[in-house]
DNA sequence: GGTAGTAGTGATGCTACTTCACCATGAAGT
DNA sequence: ACTTCATGGTGAAGTAGCATCACTACTACC
């Protein structure tokens, strides 16, 4: 017995947006297996490329975890060899996580294993199908944020 | 210092539906905190919801882990009086995994909230444009389909 | 009726997360 | 200078979600 037979057109579009998440997430988690990383450590790793060089709180608060967590993550990337803890040059009480030649060059793959999914699910669109999708995200995404925003 | 200083426009996009995805997430983070329970255990009522009464067996293959941890979230369920383990009527092996009236409320009001979201997010388009964007979530369901078989 | 497969669980261990307490440093006021 | 308060990081302890392995109970088949 299922509770819903009829699922309305908006409800699918959701489920479908949700699929192909989940999907693009295990095409994610092959590049984990292979480069020996786990979901977090890899997050935290995509930050440190966007962002450089960080300290731990910033890395908290960029992951949206407690600061307390960043440091056991770090012990981890550390004991890989994937990121190294410098010294802040102005305040003594911080630490500069550092990416290593080893960590810069998974944040590469990493970058280049996205950019090529990206390529292969949408290259073959012709230009005026991906503006369309990419204005109707956009529309969807802000309509969220305002949302979020109302019930806050 | 970036290492992305150019971003592609269609990574760009997937970036997009990453983002989208990750409110939905958090949308139904609040639904979590709301009822008391956690990610996994609103999934596995999820499933159970889509599915009917199963087998621990068939919950497992349907949420992608080990029996044994579809033990543990049982456990927690039935704990909190959301399901009940009833004897299956023909395999004396099995347990028949059944949402209690309280767990079929909280499924109930999932896909009530699931289907309010949908309908917040995507109500006040066009038809038109609602029609092009499932083609394009479609056609690149598809894609990636078709390229995870050629990669196994 | 033995043998092989399947459903569920106990034991054990890992990762990811939390909060709380604590220490060292920084920053601001008097 | 000296107190006070805020901030950056970590130790300790606890929870949830996952895994594998070994084991029991039952089913199915020949």
């Amino acid at each position: 017995m299922k509770y819903h037979h009829y699922m309305a057109r908006l409800t699918t579009l959701l489920d479908k947006v949700l699929h192909l998440a989940t999907l693009v997430a295990s095409d994610l988690a092959r590049f984990e297996r292979e480069s020996g990383l786990t979901t977090s450590r890899t997050h935290l790793l995509w930050i440190l490329g966007e962002a450089g060089p960080s300290t731990q709180q910033s890395l908290a608060a960029a992951l949206d975890v407690s600061a307390r967590n960043v440091t056991g993550l770090l012990d981890g990337l550390v004991g890989s060899g994937h990121v190294s803890r410098e010294p802040h040059p102005t305040d003594r009480r911080a630490t500069l996580v550092t990416p290593t030649a080893k960590g810069e060059a998974v944040i590469r793959s990493l970058i280049d294993s996205h950019d090529e999914l990206a390529r292969r699910l949408f290259g073959h669109l012709p230009d005026e199908q991906l503006d369309g999708f990419a204005v109707t995200l956009d529309e969807t995404i802000a309509t969220f944020v305002r949302l979020m925003e109302e019930t806050s």
